[in-house]
DNA sequence: TCTGTTGTTGCAAATGGTTGCAACAACTCG
DNA sequence: CGAGTTGTTGCAACCATTTGCAACAACAGA
């Protein structure tokens, strides 16, 4: 698949791969590191950094902000989601991409600006940070 | 304002906000920096930042990521607007709220999560960028 | 106006992430 | 299989941004 792009197979690659696929659901870039330098141990993190956004622009994988932070997942074309991120807890919620299309529609035939809904995530609140900020609310 | 929330009015603050004021339009980060290094030779950085994002979470500025580097503008109350921020030319174009209206509302509703619209922006590419594009592959 | 409290500054060091580069190794072709 | 080409690696330096900290200065109260 890479191959076809002029890319190389490299241990690093096959190992970093299969880290994040044998990881389901996202991982931080210190963790595929940690765990990827436990089986090789020159693995470097500007490797594990490239080559986790070579396999994003080959869509093996998918990014995810979550807090300033970048995490990543195995694509899983079957059940493709962007993300809701809460500012407060880190928790990030999947979000099935219906949600999105008809914003999405709107922005192409208005503006003719296609946004990139694949790498989509928004943050904010979720309802149990809220129910929290509410009880500390009650208190003052 | 700020001191109804035990803030201190300084010089540098004072100076930051009218740099901000007076240049129309989202500035970057570095750009604040010289202009008020201009005035104030032992402004700092850190400063700028710490200030910057004080006045953010005052509501007096907004902040825009735009291909990771943040900018800031004068969050002017009558004209609020999210951004299209396009990938390729780093362009940044105003979104009337009406368009995320209704996305907001579907998640608040249907999942409790209240997102951040205030510092909402969405990535893509704009039309122009598009047909830039198109031109370089109709060659291939 | 003087003084104490405490928020703020400038500096330097740290953060997560990116990049330049020379040595290296995966692929290609013979 | 063996040599050349060129994409990739590990390292170190770099980037924008954040943070710890001691000196400082804005505000409040006397």
């Amino acid at each position: 698949m890479l191959r076809r792009r002029g890319h190389r197979i490299t241990p690093q690659r096959v190992l970093l791969l299969s880290v994040v696929a044998e990881n389901g659901g996202h991982m931080g870039v210190d963790e595929v590191f940690r765990q990827a330098k436990e089986a090789h141990k020159y693995m470097d993190l500007a490797t594990v950094y490239r080559t986790l956004r070579l396999f994003r622009d080959a869509g093996v994988v998918t990014e995810v902000e979550i807090g300033d932070r970048l995490h990543y997942e195995l694509t899983l074309p079957w059940e493709l989601h962007h993300h809701m991120v809460c500012r407060e807890c880190k928790g990030a919620y999947n979000l099935s991409p219906h949600y999105l299309e008809e914003f999405r529609v709107k922005l192409v035939r208005e503006f003719g600006f296609v946004p990139d809904v694949e790498h989509f995530s928004i943050t904010g609140v979720c309802s149990q940070c809220q129910e929290q900020a509410g009880d500390g609310e009650t208190q003052s």
